[in-house]
Formats: C-alpha cells, structure tokens, sequence
DNA sequence: ACTTTATATAGTATTATTTATATATTCTAT
DNA sequence: ATAGAATATATAAATAATACTATATAAAGT
C-alpha cells in the first residue's frame, strides 16, 4: 500500500517542471552517465554520440533548473548530478521497467493511436 | 548510497515518455485525485476547476499511455489509475518537496534565466 | 421521437521544446 | 600575439504540446 501522497499546490509546479526536465531520453541518458561521478562535456559528449551543441544546451537545461551543477577547470567543465536525489526517480523508473517486464503494467492501450 | 540505476536502452524512450507524461501540473493534480479511487470526469472537473475538454484530453494522453484506465457506465466514465507505481513517482515527488524545504536541494540556480 | 446529460473528438491557434547550424568566449600552449 | 581546444551562446527551423472552441456521440429520461 501507498502512503496518501500530498505535494503541496506550490510545489506542484515544481514536481511538473523535473519530471519534465528528466523526460527526454537523452537527458536520462545524461543523467545515468553522470551517476558515476563528474564528467567532462566532451566525454558526455562521446558517451552518448551526441554533437556537442546539443549536449551543453541538455546541460543547460538541467543546470537551470537544478538538476547539475558544474565545476570548471581550465577549459574544461565538470558537470555532475546536483543532488542524489535525482537517481532515485531513475530507479523508479527501473522498477517500472521490471513491472512491464514481469507482465504487471503495460503502456500500451487497446485505444492507443 | 543510491544502487546503481539500469534503465535499459530500450526502455528509455518509455521512461521519458512516463515522467514528460507527469511532468503536467495539471496531469498531476488529476493522478492525485485519482490517488483514492475511480472517479468520473464531471467530478475531476468540479475538483480542478478546469472545462471539459481539458480534463477528457489529459486523460486521454493518460490513458493512451497506460497511466490510467477507465470503466463505462452509462453515460460516465469513470477513471483510475492504472498501476500504483504512479504513485511511487508523486511520492517521490513528495520526497523531493521535503528535500527542498529542509533546504538540502535547491531548484534555483545562481545563472538562472 | 425529443431532449438532456456526460463525455469524447476534431480542428485550430498559440506557445514551448527540440534540433541544427553557426558563432563567440575563454583558457592554454606556442 | 596567435592558434587550437573545449565549451557556451545565439539564432533559426522543425516539431510537439497546450488550450480553446466547436461539434459529435451515446445513453437516459420524458
């Protein structure tokens, strides 16, 4: 059983805006990368065999609304994961992917188009 | 310590889909009302103040993802969530709301726009 | 049959997001 | 001072999401 689940009306807006932010498949994959620690752009960049535009405006993104943070170093930009606390809707997310798998949930409805 | 996250590649898309799903202020007001039973449309209406249309068509982005599901009767239609797990992610949206007011995350960022 | 109620669906305009391309900045090495 | 590397920023084009208005459908009551 869930426990009644109340986020307050303010912080509604806020809940909206991160789950947003993290629904984008390469953000997610941005994220999963940056678990292990800090990286450099570059290598975000080669990870995700992503043209490098593209990876700093995701950064952007997600630095602006809290999501990493950075550190600089020479040229080089350290990006890493504000806060553990991120991980944990990925690994919600996880056990999403195991219920579908074990036939417990599925996305796809009869009515779908 | 959070145990590292495995979403698979393939199931990434999924993923994003699910939280940009949530990631709607109005979409989650609804899966919380919805947190303690079915309930039919007029009621989510009345509940969020919003037209019609707009509640029939959240919930038909909800269902067509298998975040909700409905049962007919008569002339009404009365929805639910599909799967608790949704409300593992409001949860942990609550969670995050805690964080925030403890003053251990912050949403803001110094070079925000 | 006719009307009302509840809801879905269609069409459309507006706005936001995403991607791509091109350019600018900043640091480092020469 | 110049050049190269790493990254950011600006801008434009393409795409998607949203909200609105109007209309359709289907069941229920008269």
């Amino acid at each position: 059983m869930t426990s009644k689940t109340k986020i307050s009306p303010d912080f509604i807006q806020n809940a909206a805006r991160i789950l947003k932010t993290l629904g984008h498949p390469q953000r997610i994959k941005i994220v999963e990368y940056l678990e292990d620690g800090e990286k450099p752009v570059s290598q975000i960049q080669r990870n995700l065999d992503l043209i490098q535009p593209i990876v700093s405006q995701h950064l952007k993104i997600m630095l602006d609304r809290g999501i990493v943070k950075y550190r600089q170093e020479g040229t080089r930009y350290y990006y890493s994961l504000a806060n553990d606390f991120i991980l944990k809707i990925l690994s919600c997310m996880s056990d999403a992917q195991e219920m579908i798998s074990r036939g417990e949930w599925s996305l796809e409805n009869f009515n779908n188009n």
